[in-house]
DNA sequence: AGCCGTCCCGAAAACGTTTTTGGAAGGAGG
DNA sequence: CCTCCTTCCAAAAACGTTTTCGGGACGGCT
């Protein structure tokens, strides 16, 4: 089952087969084909630990996703088709992926992640989920491996990011719900230290400048993407007496909190207030009522971040681009509007 | 950054330092210190792939995760959350996961699962998502590698697999129907051929009978566990003119599409007709009205997935047990009855 | 004939560990 | 003084590849 068994019984050298496997076109036709069928009797498997001890690298790709699962909310279903995006964009290109199974349940993480890397001499990292001030995340990213973000906001010498056009997104919805006739437009932002959070934010502003609006300081509430938060923002926002009559959730589930804390405020969504969120979950549609929202192409930027990763890799040479992928608005029911006789 | 270099720093020989790395007694409290020492001051992390070599293992997990990425429905929360337990599971025990990506867009898989875990001397394999008969299947069990299935009910020498109490949660689910005072109970089964969708049917004509209910044949139609076949499902069920007043349907998805295909009949759920669901994925609170449904506890069926595989390798000697996790009937809206108030 | 190039292929070193075998040092017991 | 345990450690083989270096065979030139 080794090389050299297959090199025995089809009479050549150990090279010569490795040769074979490798691709390599210094051996003739015949011979070839000789080691290949030998091979396939013997139903030999290169060992990849054999290989990456030699070629120093090893075609695997680590993935550090944090996923408190202690966390009551966190089914966030983004980071899952990140992940199958993430799958099938390297498993083209002859990678798979190593998952760190090292964080515990009380979110310590006793074997750090950049020492597991190194231990597997994974040939890059894929970091997604973890806060950006994490002290681990600079050490990774200070490191020689190739990194890729998701949705976080790292460069560096071999590191780059990917994620979606927050701003372009969060403009696309206020203009929506301004085009729809709001004014009073609010919103609920996401945690602003995180890259999505403070783009979206930052969007939001500046649509609302660009449209002459005024977005008095109270008329944004910082929330942190779970639906608690939304529910709680949206009843700060309702406090005043002056009351948006639409706001912009910067995710999802806070949207659906503040629908939430609306109904039991005895407000009509979309009629007394509306609604836009941001991500486009597979929720958004089902739930009641549909929810109008910036959708995300999350398997795409699975997809991206494998090719931008394998492509730092195999070109150490050039630096990476940062990566932003393009949104869009999808009309539902939440915020009135054409989409509001369905 | 080698052992050799350690052991050179530090005075010692080259076992010495590997003694001391994988814990054995037989080295002195001061040169054990001294090497510990070096090691850090050298930034040291012994390299995966020459242990794996020689000890013929390598700490690590395959997982095939079966996504057809191009299901337009694919983003079934169910595995997410799954991979999630598994990961917290293996990760206290020393293992990580390797993510095959060998999966391509036409559902083609070019190198075997098998061959890659024998490629990379996976300790063990977790199987989801994949069809029950699928040859890789057998192949990856006939293997001498120990198998997990994951609702998949695979069983052989060194393999078992864990799924919840299908039959008693469907059981649940109908006698709660019975207990609200329906009688003409339908059921929307999932793919038979597979282990859930088969068990849950088996529980529901279990219960029909030990209730004394009548289950004709018409009473009971398959779907795929995806949203479109349950609206599908649903229409052919309110054909008859002695239509059912509840139905059971084998997955949240289904019953989502279900409740949808009803209120286009303009039938009101629960009033004209009560539907319970599977799963409580994270939209079944969410939807309106809310859906009443078994849970299965996902992060607990991929912790214990992992740790059984775990169990496994390190007794190879032990069979591994079938394991069944216990289901919970959560009452929401879409059934009436003691919630019909929410 | 002699020289050179091309085409195939083999030998051997290297990658970084673990494990087996055995031996030196030192103390205890006779 | 001799023998016999312990305790601690070193040498070396083994794991299964890749890669470098070089060499034989063969044909075509001059």
């Amino acid at each position: 089952m080794s090389i050299r068994e297959v090199a025995r019984q089809s009479g050549v050298s150990v090279s010569t087969v490795s040769r074979v496997f490798n691709g390599y076109d210094d051996v003739s036709a015949a011979t070839r084909e000789r080691v290949l069928e030998t091979a396939r009797q013997l139903d030999y498997v290169p060992t990849a630990a054999a290989r990456t001890l030699v070629k120093r690298r090893s075609q695997l790709l680590g993935v550090v996703l944090f996923t408190g699962y202690w966390h009551p909310d966190i089914h966030h279903p983004f980071f899952q088709e990140v992940l199958v995006g993430l799958k099938h964009g390297v498993g083209e290109l002859g990678y798979d992926l190593l998952l760190f199974a090292t964080e515990q349940p009380d979110g310590r993480r006793p074997d750090p992640y950049l020492r597991r890397a190194r231990q597997h001499r994974v040939d890059g990292i894929v970091l997604m989920g973890l806060e950006p001030r994490d002290p681990e995340v600079q050490k990774i990213v200070d490191s020689p491996i190739p990194v890729m973000g998701v949705d976080l906001d790292i460069t560096g010498n071999r590191t780059s990011f990917v994620s979606s056009d927050n701003v372009g997104g969060a403009r696309l919805a206020v203009r929506h719900l301004h085009s729809l006739g709001h004014t009073r437009i609010a919103t609920i932002s996401g945690p602003l230290r995180t890259k999505p959070g403070a783009d979206r934010s930052l969007g939001y502003r500046a649509e609302m400048r660009a449209l002459g609006l005024d977005a008095p300081a109270e008329h944004e509430v910082e929330g942190d993407f779970y639906t608690e938060s939304g529910e709680e923002a949206m009843r700060s926002l309702l406090s005043p007496r002056e009351r948006p009559t639409a706001v912009f959730a910067a995710s999802d589930l806070m949207a659906l909190g503040a629908i939430k804390a609306a109904q039991a405020a005895k407000l009509r969504v979309p009629e007394d207030i509306a609604v836009v969120g941001f991500d486009d979950i597979q929720l958004a549609e089902h739930v009641s009522p549909s929810l109008t929202t910036i959708r995300q192409d999350k398997v795409g930027i699975g997809l991206a971040a494998g090719k931008a990763l394998v492509e730092q890799i195999e070109n150490p040479n050039v630096t990476p681009p940062v990566l932003t992928l393009p949104v869009e608005l999808v009309v539902r029911a939440s915020c009135g509007g054409r989409a509001a006789a369905d």
